[in-house]
DNA sequence: ACCTGAACACCGTTCAAGT
DNA sequence: ACCTGAACACCGTTCAAGT
């Protein structure tokens, strides 16, 4: 979100530069032009560079939102449901999260320099508190980690553009490949 | 390959430019500027684009040789091992594959268009030569497909950069993340 | 047939000049 | 303080001119 003691014309130009990079980046995906940003905010590219000076700057702040809400449903569903079906609807959440937009979420998943360790730590936290109920009740194998599955669901996000095989590969990521042989 | 009836001058620049990129990639990746490309094999840009109209093209030549080497290496495997265990082998080995080169072949495998028609069914019949013995010795789930198990080696490599991270990623994908429920 | 390399459109990034 | 936008370096891609 942009500093509070901002000038009004800065804190605008702000607000202007993440709305059409919203837009920018839904239509291009996240390797969409800098400059087209700017000129649909109606603004400088040097003013881009002012407020962002990375694209995952940029790309972290149209983010924001999007993470907000995913967190906000792991807690509702951490409370409402058995740990591990909890756990499992989230993770569908997350890789359909991870999809959108050409990939976005996953890219940010995927790379803490990318999310910012705000972001990072956010959305760690929240798998964290799905994760760690369902380990106790014994549904999940101890040997998981909170980065296990937010890596996996962002690397089943980039292997395949169909929201359906996705779902399918992250069943199989759940179940396991192998049957089991105890 | 090249084609057969190739003038002698334009045989030299097929392979001088295969030669280029194959070096380029390994320092740049699969972004890697196509013009340094060309001023390395020593041609004009021109010649670059007569020989591969696009950059998936040049990079499905420089992925041509290892892909085979992946391929005889399943063969080899099929022979030798148990059907589970010459999968798991052979599994591991593509994540590898997949992480070379900041990802060439995750990119590869991940898209037909990418890897070409060949290359993809090559992968593919490989892939399906070792799943099948495994699945008809009840060792592997019957609802996973070779497709299945390229896109999840691909997704596990772009997951992580780290070589240990993506081999338990891999793990954790042949064991299940649910402990099993009989 | 095939090659060259200048040319064009585009992009990321910077920075002098403005207010 | 902050903004503008021209400028620079680079890249992908094309195509007239050459051999």
């Amino acid at each position: 979100m942009p500093a509070r003691a901002m000038r009004a014309d800065a804190r605008r130009n702000y607000e202007q530069l993440v709305a059409a990079a919203m837009a920018v980046v839904a239509e291009e995906g996240p390797d969409a032009s800098l400059n087209e940003v700017a000129k649909r905010a109606g603004v400088g590219a040097g003013t881009l560079y002012r407020h962002f000076p990375t694209r995952e700057s940029l790309l972290a702040a149209v983010y924001e939102g999007r993470l907000a809400r995913l967190c906000a449903r792991a807690e509702e569903a951490g409370g409402a449901l058995p740990p591990a079906e909890a756990l499992v609807d989230w993770l569908r959440a997350l890789v359909t999260h991870a999809m959108t937009d050409r990939g976005l979420g996953a890219r940010m998943m995927l790379s803490p320099e990318a999310a910012g360790v705000d972001c990072w730590a956010t959305l760690h936290a929240a798998a964290e508190r799905l994760l760690r109920p369902a380990q106790e009740a014994g549904a999940v194998r101890a040997d998981v980690e909170a980065a296990d599955l937010i890596a996996l669901a962002g690397g089943i996000a980039q292997a395949t553009p169909d929201p359906a095989h996705a779902t399918h590969l992250l069943t199989l990521t759940l179940n396991g490949l192998l049957t089991p042989t105890p």
